[in-house]
DNA sequence: GCGTGCTGTCGAAGCGCTTCGACAGTGTGA
DNA sequence: TCACACTGTCGAAGCGCTTCGACAGCACGC
């Protein structure tokens, strides 16, 4: 193994100002700097991480929690998870992957040790029983998702309250009277996972001051399940004209469901989802939705972290993303 | 922050001691390791990992490198990467997240900086170009997946060929003269993804073998691709009667897509995937499948990097896992 | 009673890097 | 021309842990 002697004998200088040459934190000459950094090139030279990570009590890592939970689509988790990599390298960061059932232990094994610097949180629930040990842990962390008592935490999110209002606004403005949720499984719900709850939340109310008439129907992530749920819909309201798929999974199921009961997208009913844009494109008809930034969000949690390590101090916020409505073929004014 | 020091001197033992009760690398009395681990509860001791990766040359931690691509069904990844890190967590190691696109230098970057002391790579192809930087590593790699040359490589994989053969000959078995298989998109195989090209070619030769006549449909992930693609085999081979899906993404589609054209399954169509089995419990019907054993693949991975890592030495070897075909209602006896 | 072989514990020497203070050498302003 | 402030580089002191060799203390067999 090549060390940082081997490279300061290479270039004649002293192991001191390969340091420096490598993390910029001195100024030095142009005419050193070349040398080392042609020595490092030849040798293949790669600074040892726990050697570095002890001296200099930095490990450039960060942890990121991603969730098992059911309920939880999949390709958001991933897609988030990918984003975050992506921006950690671009701060010469590595992202340690760690999954929920590690629980707190595994929050204060990670930091105690000194194995990552900083950690991302995913699938907060609204009384996560982490926050505690969040709060107490010496290094910053950036929760995804809000819970209700966010003091002294950093969160980011998609602001799923005013998405839930955007829907019910943008139906209720084409005229729909009558409008259900579709939404994640009912255990989501009984969790108070952040999104779920909120959503349905900001929802409620702007029915309430639209003098919209609105139902919630939970759904698990099946195709049965979907089919289901629309038929009861259709039983229970078939005054409904609006609805509202907040359930990643059962998407393209559902509409399916409605196509096989003779109710056309959107002439009969008009359809706005929560979901990844890639995924309302690809719909058939395309689908009038409100998009889920996991990419915008994983890019952020990234560089508030690398604010708070570069800073060196703690500011507790809530960053809450507004929601983006785009308009595709799945709603229409409703006539008649 | 607490050190060994501070737990020998609170347990009236040398530093050293305090490592060989962690470690169990020398024999300690009972007595002496009661204190010391009494000592190391009441102070909350966690062992600096920096430090110790720098004394031991161990980091514990292992490297996963996920693939980005297109055509890789997102769900199973997911699985397989939590199966990894649970499993690696058995044998107290973390687990880093790279992505492909970090390539041949961040394998280099990781193994050189001496931050993983292992590497898991996802998603090999036949004619990967990081074979040759893995071959060169000092450090224990596993794929998954098998390359065509897989000389010096430690590789595990689901025997795609065989599950290729098993499908073909499920249906075969069950009296089908003509099988169509529809697959990944052309992408997938042009770049020769392993699982992919080895599955096309256990199919082709079963075929071959039973003089049944094939076709291939290779399919992007979307539900207009299935149903163009359904509709396409229905109209140029209107007398298959047996279908395999090796394209996790479209399987319901597909099934969607038969019974829109009025082919019932199995009446009509006999249908065998290759999924997870959980999916094809939950597809109506339930459908014939030869499993896709993330989890196992995930930990045998695991284990196999941790025996190099305990015997020291590196053995190449190619692990295929046999496939398991499980007949649900999705197959039937051709009748007349 | 003495050599021999264990067991359990200790002390010290690193592991490879960062960082702090020191200090030549050079340029600047009075 | 001299004091002074920079700039660029060096040397040495750790960072917190593991591990090696040493060595007391004890039991055993002769």
């Amino acid at each position: 193994m090549v060390k940082i002697d081997d490279v300061a004998r290479h270039a004649g200088v002293a192991p001191s100002t390969v340091s420096y040459v490598l993390s910029g934190k001195r100024t030095i000459s142009e005419q050193t700097r070349e040398r080392v950094m042609r020595s490092v090139r030849t040798l293949g030279y790669h600074p040892h991480a726990g050697a570095r990570a002890l001296a200099s009590n930095r490990s450039n890592v960060v942890a990121l929690v991603v969730p098992l939970r059911s309920g939880i689509h999949v390709p958001v988790i991933m897609q988030f998870a990918t984003s975050v990599v992506t921006e950690a390298r671009t701060f010469d960061h590595d992202v340690l992957l760690l999954t929920q059932d590690e629980g707190v232990a595994g929050l204060q094994r990670v930091a105690g040790t000194s194995l990552v610097d900083a950690i991302i949180v995913m699938d907060v629930e609204l009384h996560d029983n982490r926050l505690p040990a969040l709060r107490a842990l010496k290094r910053p962390a950036v929760l995804i998702g809000v819970p209700e008592d966010a003091s002294g935490l950093t969160c980011i999110d998609l602001d799923f309250t005013a998405a839930g209002a955007v829907c019910l606004n943008h139906l209720a403005g084409n005229g729909h009277r009558r409008v259900a949720l579709i939404g994640s499984p009912p255990e989501v719900y009984k969790r108070e996972t952040g999104f779920a709850t909120r959503l349905l939340g900001g929802f409620r109310q702007a029915a309430g001051q639209r003098r919209v008439k609105v139902s919630a129907y939970p759904c698990e992530p099946t195709e049965a399940a979907a089919k289901a749920v629309v038929e009861k819909l259709m039983a229970e309201r078939p005054r409904v004209t609006g609805v509202v798929i907040h359930n990643e999974s059962i998407i393209g199921h559902v509409l399916n469901a409605f196509a096989h009961k003779g109710a056309q997208v959107p002439d009969d009913i008009s359809v706005v989802a929560i979901c990844p844009d890639e995924q309302a494109e690809q719909a058939r008809p395309s689908l009038t939705s409100v998009a889920i930034p996991a990419d915008e969000l994983g890019r952020s949690a990234v560089r508030m972290l690398m604010g708070e390590l570069a800073r060196g101090e703690h500011v507790s916020s809530t960053t809450l993303l507004p929601p983006k409505l785009t308009e595709r073929q799945s709603t229409a004014m409703l006539v008649g």
